[in-house]
DNA sequence: TTGAAAGCGCTAACAT
DNA sequence: ATGTTAGCGCTTTCAA
């Protein structure tokens, strides 16, 4: 007997009453019931209800009935019933689809990537939404792949990092009007959309303040070169604090390439210069580790002799016992999911200020700090 | 004119009894064409053909004409058609999506991940596959989320890395009839399903074989504990290097726990000893990292006074210019994609026997070997 | 509160 | 070689 049919038959009678035990009983096609994947038609028949009240029960249960609803809920339960989104998608076009746009070069920044796909992944996980992986060699060929997922699903957001000055992405997002969030300020552009980022000034100004508080006079900023917006802003946060405390900065900070070559360099110069720094803040861990390497390397010991505190708390870190500017990526990743939640509960016309939100790091303590 | 009723009218000919050309012209919607997605049915109506036309030319071009195959590719391009696959996941029950299991914990294997996940993306895409990411925090969990993600999205099949002893998982999807390949091989299970993995083995051979070459007498190994497939894979490796070069095996193998303080001391107890090695081989980076700090901290030069090589070319490793045995992570991601293909291929009742490779790892020789 | 009908966009099966 | 019909599983719309 079809499903279809039985549905139909069981429904023979007003609200409920329960005309059933038809006679009619082989199926067409020979597929045992067990290995069938349970459908809306089958919880329906079940439940002696149309497909139209499962439907309900899922998404609008006030719609439907006490004695109803408990009926069909238990049919679900007991079919292991879940809606196929494919299905769900094609109708309302809503995928419950996630992209997200993973970069490929290796840098520093991507040591993070891996935590914040994971937290997004969780977060998404916890609230029905899935994660689709989505990459490109650069801008352009990113947004090539933008274009080409978002035509192929209806994709309900995309989320991507490493924003940067000139960043074509966002206008072309912002143009062809698909939601999106970043994590990561845009830099240099006057363009609005929901991000969210990390207080990259404020984390260093934490890491400084902690070294004031344990003692430290002169403390020295190993930082990039000018022209990046994360590396300005995480500068400031040295300068800030160290002005603050009335602590000098003449000759305490250094500007160079990410790398630990460079790192180690601009230590030596550091603890060679006439008034050499007890503390170094370093705008990153890769810094900070040749910082701590020639340290070590001079017979002393990070913490002790010369304190050290990179930024982004990456493997390494807490691998040699680096203290670190940790980045809330659980925080972050639920945010940015809240956040796609919300633009899709928009009907999509009001438009409202996009969500900015600036995540406060937490400064992790360990042997060298 | 609406684009349903435009293809009607087109078609007026003989096939078709046709019994078009109503009056009403105007469109209920007053969405204007330009904005309107394009669908298989307006680019049937540009091409003047049927939308099973358009569908053999994206899915069996040899069975159209090779005009009207011109055609229609023209009213392709020139509407930017390219079908939703949602609606053909709904038809066909294949959804082009490759499900990734990420783990959580974090450990040396993590620092891997996010590049094989880049190469997965990678070659996912190459070949009109999507990655779907899904986690659980321990194998129970991730069953749990694999059986919803299975039951939401008719997924293609499944991948993911971390098998170990005792992997629940694979019992659970070869039970489940799902497809999926590892990346790493099943150990102590007698299952047989496909897998890709690289040789350990191999890898610490070649990099112990370097070692002597560059005239190196006395090369240690630092490794893990018993009980560990992966662990005990690499260790033979030396061995075999050793034993067939004629060099000792004794007294200078270390086995501890994964960590950069272990690493540290084991080194400093190998240096120590009445013979001390020359070079050392170490079962991980985050080993060899300890050993190139101990080193550094002595006020030697990795390479120049003592030979370190690591395994798995962990960014860290770049970063201190230390040698190791790099994992061919895009070679594995191609193959996994593939393995999925050519799985999908099959009508799933052919048992042929699955697909096991092991692919060979890459020496990245630095300053410190 | 519940049910029937229609249809999202696509393709398998069958007709021509 | 091409077209017609039906239907994947779900939800929207409208009727009862």
């Amino acid at each position: 007997m079809s499903l279809e049919k039985a549905r139909r038959l069981e429904n023979t009678g007003p609200p409920g009453p329960s005309g059933q035990a038809e006679s009619i009983d082989e199926r067409p096609d020979g597929a045992p019931d067990g290995l069938r994947r349970p459908t809306i038609a089958s919880v329906a028949s079940a439940a002696a209800v149309s497909r139209q009240t499962v439907s309900n029960v899922i998404n609008a249960p006030h719609r439907v009935g006490e004695q109803t609803r408990r009926r069909v809920e238990r049919a679900i339960a007991e079919a292991g019933y879940r809606p196929l989104k494919t299905a769900q998608a094609l109708r309302t076009r809503r995928s419950n689809l996630i992209a997200v746009g993973i970069p490929n070069a290796d840098g520093a920044r991507n040591l993070l990537i891996e935590g914040f796909l994971h937290a997004l992944t969780v977060e998404a996980q916890r609230r029905g939404y899935r994660i689709l992986l989505v990459t490109g060699a650069d801008d352009a060929s990113e947004i090539k792949a933008y274009d080409e997922l978002l035509t192929d699903y209806d994709i309900d957001a995309l989320v991507f990092t490493g924003t940067h000055r000139g960043d074509q992405r966002i206008p072309w997002l912002l143009n062809k009007g698909t939601r999106f969030v970043t994590f990561g300020r845009p830099w240099g552009t006057k363009a609005a959309h929901p991000w969210v980022d990390v207080d990259g000034a404020g984390g260093v100004r934490d890491a400084t303040e902690h070294l004031i508080e344990i003692g430290h006079q002169r403390i020295a900023f190993i930082g990039w070169p000018g022209g990046s917006g994360v590396g300005e802003d995480r500068l400031s946060g040295w300068e800030q604090a160290c002005r603050t405390a009335g602590l000098p900065l003449r000759d305490l900070s250094r500007r160079i390439e990410d790398g630990l070559e460079q790192g180690r360099q601009a230590c030596a110069s550091l603890l060679d210069s006439p008034k050499a720094p007890t503390a170094i803040v370093c705008v990153s861990d890769t810094l900070a580790v040749g910082a701590w390497v020639e340290v070590t390397a001079r017979g002393g010991r990070p913490g002790r002799d010369v304190a050290i505190i990179g930024f982004d708390d990456s493997p390494m870190a807490s691998m040699i016992g680096l203290s670190s500017v940790a980045q809330p990526l659980s925080a972050a990743a639920a945010v940015c999911v809240d956040c796609v939640q919300s633009l899709n509960r928009s009907t999509g016309t009001s438009m409202t200020a996009p969500l900015q939100v600036l995540l406060a790091p937490k400064l992790i303590v360990r042997a060298s700090g």
